[in-house]
DNA sequence: CTCCTCACG
DNA sequence: ACGTACGTGAGGAGT
């Protein structure tokens, strides 16, 4: 016989955590709520014998009853970090246990519990939910019994329905009833005001439900009675929240929930790490580490600080180091605070904090280590951390692994790559958060030395111990050779560029913004003149609101929260009223002062007049970069007056040029050769015009009669293929109806039969392997290209035929940077490469070398890597980048 | 902190 | 029938 047993995660932990006196390991870890857990768990085994078992969390801050009440579980307190930190080691708890787990975005743990209930109460299978909501009662059946905990977080009272009757004189899912009419403070949720628990049972023992309580005003007598009639509606929605959903897509979950007792060496080593030695001896747990003790024991290595070694002691261990972590507080690591750093030679662990690093005496062998380029390093995020160094004076060299990197090209979806859901993924003792060590926003501060010690000392060990793990799935994944020779030396690349920054005219900008100050005040008094009121025309409520409400113009396209009002519905509405034209044109001179003007202004450092930006180069999940603080790969080009921002993007010295050299079509020069298409090959290999001769294909026309407005679609049709093309898409960017747009696809691939086949393969391969790849064997996996769901899967079929084109222009860009940097160290120039913008590269020379970088950037962008077309880089050079077109 | 809008390739 | 083009970052409003 099956028996199952169900528990509300969230439920029971904050309740061990609440019930628990304060409990800490020897490494600061916070433990009581994980304890007070555990104990139950240990009940539950003994006294259930179940055969299933499952401990469900909820996922995500909002869940579809957000949708509907947006205050939903609104004014609770915050999580305290003392039982946030805990969440993770529950779940490798449950691991080492053995015990499933779940949970699943938008949908909380109640049901996901009251979805497995229903399915085992339909098989007549036994079960016990254990939880600490009353909610949960509405679960109740012949099969299915609630335990509710009491007090403390092992004594709970079981109820079936004969209970609830019993208790309350309900039927389980009067329960829902109950809780509709009374509310629920922490869950925010409202019920009827002055309605408690007396007061509801005994209109529901009159009544029935809520609905037959509002049916029923009348026979209520006095105060009651206006309170009810006043909150009907809040009744109902408080019944609704208070319902368990017990529909939610679980396919075959139940057999994963099959228990088969636990592994005694994996448990007790969890129980070592967390020092739970009074349940070792309970269960009498083997004493030794398993096979992975390696991964779960506590700390097995010695701290030291750097004053606290003498010159030579350091350097000898620093001979024998590789692992180290820099500790650097924010996002922007040319202005990030370096708190320290630790090396790990693996048995002891050399922590340096900032003090230490300043004083020349004591850290003088930890810099010469660091810019040692014959000392091998491995770390985290060496990008950054090469940046804050370099701001410190110290040139980080000799880098040989970085685990953030291998990490992004292992999974670049991934949404977590910091060092601790490393830790966490590849099951390594779970270290303290940094927001349990250094607070948060205001109360950020550096805790005391020996706590900070422990915390980089923990962090370096967990590099140390990551390294070969994510070295050998690198290798699994083949993607060594991307890592090791592609992006490990473009982060030295990027950091050098970043380093340098690009010089920017601020008088140039205050001009452009002194001008745009004038036309937009002039904007706005005409448009509130027409509006006939004055409003803020940023707020797309207010402006919603005047258009669509006040002057009555059409609205068709809404978003979530009211009218849209973006660029698309304003060109509609130009001709129905003068204001709209007006809108539009302060909406592209506000949108230039706001972020281009006055947010470029603000990134200009005062010493320098240079901004430098930030490349991420583990974010976007095809392998592109992206720029941050500020973005300059989103300068204005495609309008002449935000073009003219570029202006003031001019040379850092005197005489010298701005040179720019763009790819020319290089994702659809990358989709013939992974296609093959020949039609498309010879095209580029004649180097004629793609989208004109795209046209004549697809028009059947010859080139002459190719009019402008053919080759405009043709274009859409070619960009529609790289995206993954749909009817829809292309119907929408054309503004032709969907039939026609279908039409053009089908005959582009008529004509381009290689396209059609790539397409059609590498979805079908995508469903095969799981993931697609690049030319460079970068990889992104496409889990949802197996959804049953048309959105998602469809999304997942068009990124699979976008990803291997967009993520191998990048690789490429990728090359050619590695390759240019190198090039101007061997010839000694003294040209600088200071910007990407995923198909250009941007850089300053000096006179005498602009005849030679003219030939030369071109010949390194085309040469990169060997296709069977050409690749083709357009030069251009001025004394800004407005002027390098 | 989320949404909307808009800048780029 | 479903309802989208692929990939990013930043500013302002309103919660």
């Amino acid at each position: 016989m099956d028996k199952w047993v169900l528990i509300d995660g969230n439920s029971i932990i904050y309740r061990a955590f609440f019930a628990m006196p304060p409990l800490t390991n020897s490494s600061g870890l916070h433990t009581n709520a994980v304890y007070g857990f555990t104990t139950m768990l240990l009940k539950l085994l003994e006294e259930e014998k179940p055969t299933h078992m499952l401990v469900a969390f909820d996922a995500g801050k909002t869940t579809f009853r957000h949708e509907g009440y947006a205050e939903y579980k609104g004014g609770r307190e915050k999580t305290p970090s003392e039982l946030s930190e805990q969440f993770p080691v529950l779940k490798e708890l449950l691991r080492s246990f053995g015990i499933a787990q779940y949970e699943l975005p938008g949908y909380e743990a109640d049901d996901i519990i009251g979805t497995l209930s229903r399915l085992a109460d339909e098989g007549g299978v036994e079960t016990v939910v254990v939880s600490g909501d009353k909610d949960m009662l509405q679960l109740a059946s012949d099969h299915v019994t609630i335990a509710l905990t009491r007090k403390g977080v092992t004594d709970v009272e079981r109820y079936d329905p004969a209970g609830i009757q019993e208790r309350y004189g309900l039927t389980p899912l009067q329960i829902i009833d109950l809780k509709g009419l009374m509310g629920d403070t922490s869950d925010n949720i409202p019920g009827i005001p002055g309605v408690g628990e007396k007061t509801a049972l005994k209109l529901l023992h009159e009544f029935g439900s809520v609905e037959g309580v509002l049916a029923n005003t009348s026979e209520i007598k006095g105060k009651m009675k206006e309170k009810v009639e006043e909150h009907q509606e809040s009744a109902i929605m408080s019944k609704k929240l208070a319902t368990i959903y017990r529909e939610v897509p679980l396919e075959n979950k139940a057999d994963e929930l099959v228990y088969n007792g636990y592994d005694e060496v994996t448990l007790g080593d969890m129980f070592r790490k967390l020092e739970f030695k009074s349940l070792i001896e309970r269960l009498q747990l083997p004493e030794a580490g398993g096979a992975d003790a390696n991964a779960l024991a506590v700390a097995t290595y010695e701290v030291v600080t750097a004053s606290g070694l003498t010159a030579d002691a350091l350097t000898e261990l620093l001979a024998t180091s590789e692992s180290f972590y820099i500790e650097a507080i924010g996002d922007n690591p040319h202005q990030a605070r370096f708190i320290g750093l630790a090396v790990t030679s693996g048995e002891r662990v050399v922590v340096v904090t900032y003090d230490e690093l300043m004083d020349a005496k004591i850290s003088a062998p930890v810099r010469k280590w660091l810019q040692d380029a014959q000392a091998p390093k491995k770390g985290y995020d060496l990008h950054k951390a090469e940046l804050v160094l370099s701001w410190l004076g110290v040139e980080l060299r000799g880098t040989t692994f970085d685990a953030l990197l291998a990490a992004y090209l292992l999974d670049p979806t991934e949404s977590s790559q910091t060092l601790a859901a490393l830790i966490q993924r590849h099951g390594l003792a779970t270290i303290q958060t940094d927001e349990s060590v250094y607070g948060k926003g205001a109360k950020f501060q550096v805790p005391a030395s020996e706590v900070l010690a422990g915390h980089l000392a923990a962090k370096a060990d967990a590099v140390r111990r990551l390294v070969p793990m994510l070295t050998e799935e690198l290798e699994t994944g083949h993607m060594s050779k991307l890592c090791y020779e592609l992006e490990q030396p473009l982060a030295v690349v990027l950091a050098g560029m970043e380093k340098q920054g690009i010089k920017v005219n601020a008088s140039v900008l205050e001009d452009l913004g002194a001008e745009l100050e004038k036309n937009i005040s002039q904007y706005m008094s005409d448009i509130y003149m027409h509006a006939g009121m004055e409003f803020n025309i940023n707020s797309p409520k207010q402006l919603g609101e005047v258009l669509f409400e006040k002057l009555g113009l059409p609205a068709w396209k809404k978003t979530k929260t009211g009218y849209s009002t973006d660029a698309e519905v304003l060109e509609k509405l130009e001709p129905y009223h003068e204001i709209v034209k007006l809108i539009l044109l302060y909406r592209q001179l506000a949108k230039l002062q706001s972020t281009y003007v006055e947010g470029l202004l603000k990134e200009i450092r005062r010493d320098t007049g240079k901004v430098h930006t930030f490349y991420r180069q583990t974010i976007a999940a095809t392998g592109r970069l992206s720029s941050q603080f500020p973005n300059l790969q989103n300068i204005p080009i495609r309008l002449e007056e935000g073009r003219r921002i570029r202006k003031a993007f001019v040379p850092s010295e005197p005489g010298w040029t701005i040179l720019a050299a763009d790819y020319s079509q290089i994702e659809l020069r990358v989709l013939a050769h992974i296609s093959g298409d020949e039609k498309m090959k010879t095209a580029f290999i004649e180097d004629t015009d793609i989208h004109t001769k795209t046209a004549m294909d697809v028009f059947g026309v010859t080139a002459d009669q190719v009019d402008a407005n053919m080759r405009r679609q043709a274009k859409a049709v070619n960009f529609g293929i790289v995206y993954g093309i749909s009817d829809f898409g292309l119907s929408n960017n054309l503004n032709i109806a969907r039939k026609d747009a279908a039409k053009f696809i089908e005959q582009y691939f008529e004509v381009f039969q290689g396209v059609r086949a790539y397409m059609d393969n590498i979805v079908a391969q995508a469903r095969a392997d799981g993931f697609v790849t690049t030319l460079l064997e970068r990889r992104r996996y496409l889990p949802e290209i197996k959804a049953s769901n048309f959105n998602l899967r469809s999304f997942a079929e068009r990124t699979a035929m976008n990803t291997p084109i967009q993520g191998t222009a990048a690789d490429i860009i990728k090359l050619a940077m590695v390759n240019m940097d190198k090039e101007i160290r061997d010839r000694g120039l003294r040209s600088r490469m200071l910007l990407q913008v995923h198909d250009e590269l941007v850089f300053e020379v000096p006179a005498e070398e602009l005849e030679l970088m003219k030939t030369l950037v071109p010949e390194v962008m085309e040469g990169a890597l060997k296709l069977d077309v050409p690749l083709k880089a357009d030069v251009s050079f001025g004394d800004n980048w407005y002027e390098a077109k």
